[in-house]
DNA sequence: TAGATTGTTAATCGATTAACAATC
DNA sequence: TAGATTGTTAATCGATTAACAATC
């Protein structure tokens, strides 16, 4: 019974990390793509991120076996194996709640259509608002949200309410059938099992950021390079 | 030569994963400080999380001993000596480089001024938005960025430019004096080693969380919830 | 053939969890 | 005292790295 092969594999529970480096590698390969490479090896994929060829070689295993011994990776086929094992071969449709700046910004950020990431619907509750178009989509209230989702088969949303309504609204957006949440409110969401949230807490980044560099100036390297 | 209770430890070289972790704990504790408790434990530090008790009290035995058996931990007491040891008990300045939709959110984002990180200069090389004012920052070419890192002793910078330019506005930044970056340009940045770089890759976090949902809905749990 | 590079197994490393004596 | 909870040591778990036979 061995699937290690097939495209969507039911294999093993996706070991954790992995994931996201895969991506990277991803990156690293369409870029190798518009170069015209045809081969790449898993030295040359891990090298912009400080990933040694080990790493790259385990972890493209957990997906199967895509090179060959002496030769390397075909640069698109492992391309479009990828995309496929990461699902990123079709479009995605999104929904966004809260259009604050951050979701005014979110909705015009480049980098999620190039990566068929497709805003769908924005939702609002100030009614200020409402019925505002931004970037060809016009903001709803969040009774709407349950419908559109349907209607859409949305699984994905971002989340850009203040951090004192986030939970509430969370739920509002699970109710509706949403599976997936980038969340931007610094709290945390508490949310049943089927539903994965990834917080992006910018202060906490920032707040890391500002240690390391303490801790850096406060051991050595003290003054402007 | 225990340097355990002093603060700023010059300690070990603080362990991975764990000033994240901690960062999280100080939010909680901002929030049981204005709940009004006076003590708490590594049980309920670590719950909104899901981190373990001794996971907690393994994270805050990096940096000293802070609680007392039997009783827990004294609310102010901890909150004040982990914003010593993050460095959040002091303002840190901050350069946003690049005007795009993003870095006018950033400007605007409330989450900065209320941990203390003050955006004191921003920088874009479009003769176009040079001189705007936004947020009663005026925007300056990144000739200027140089002598502005100096007078506010700036240590900490948001990049916000494209893809194509990031590596090199941040060589500029560096130049200029910054140790710690996040960028927000979906590009690995390859940096000197005193200088601590965070990227943060909405399209990566999406497609992370893309691939989990595909994961549960293909194994398990199909419909709407 | 010699050199390159894979997939995989074994060894190392680090992080998480459990357990418990010590303390309030 | 009994119950709660710490700091810390030991056990477990998982992730990274090194090594190498197999292959082109």
């Amino acid at each position: 019974m061995d699937s290690s092969r097939d495209g969507h594999p039911h294999a093993k529970p996706a070991p954790k990390a992995v994931v996201g480096r895969v991506s990277l590698y991803l990156r690293h390969l369409e870029s190798l793509q518009r170069q015209g490479l045809s081969t790449t090896s898993s030295d040359q994929l891990g090298e912009p991120f400080g990933i040694k060829n080990a790493q790259v070689r385990k972890d493209l295993a957990c997906f199967g076996q895509f090179g060959r011994p002496g030769i390397g990776y075909d640069v698109d086929e492992l391309t479009a194996v990828l995309r496929r094992i990461l699902g990123v071969d079709k479009d995605w449709p999104l929904v966004l709640v809260g259009m604050g700046d951050l979701g005014r910004a979110l909705l015009r950020y480049r980098g999620f259509p190039s990566r068929r990431f497709r805003i769908v619907a924005v939702f609002d509750n100030d009614p200020r608002k409402v019925g505002q178009t931004h970037q060809g989509v016009t903001v709803e209230p969040l009774e709407a949200l349950r419908k559109s989702v349907a209607a859409h088969k949305t699984t994905l949303g971002l989340l850009c309410v203040p951090a004192d309504s986030a939970q509430r609204v969370a739920e509002q957006m699970i109710a509706a059938g949403i599976r997936g949440i980038l969340n931007f409110a610094p709290a945390p969401l508490s949310t049943p099992p089927h539903v994965s949230v990834t917080t992006v807490d910018l202060s906490i980044q920032l707040e890391n950021l500002a240690y390391k560099v303490q801790e850096s100036i406060d051991d050595g390297v003290p003054r402007a390079g």
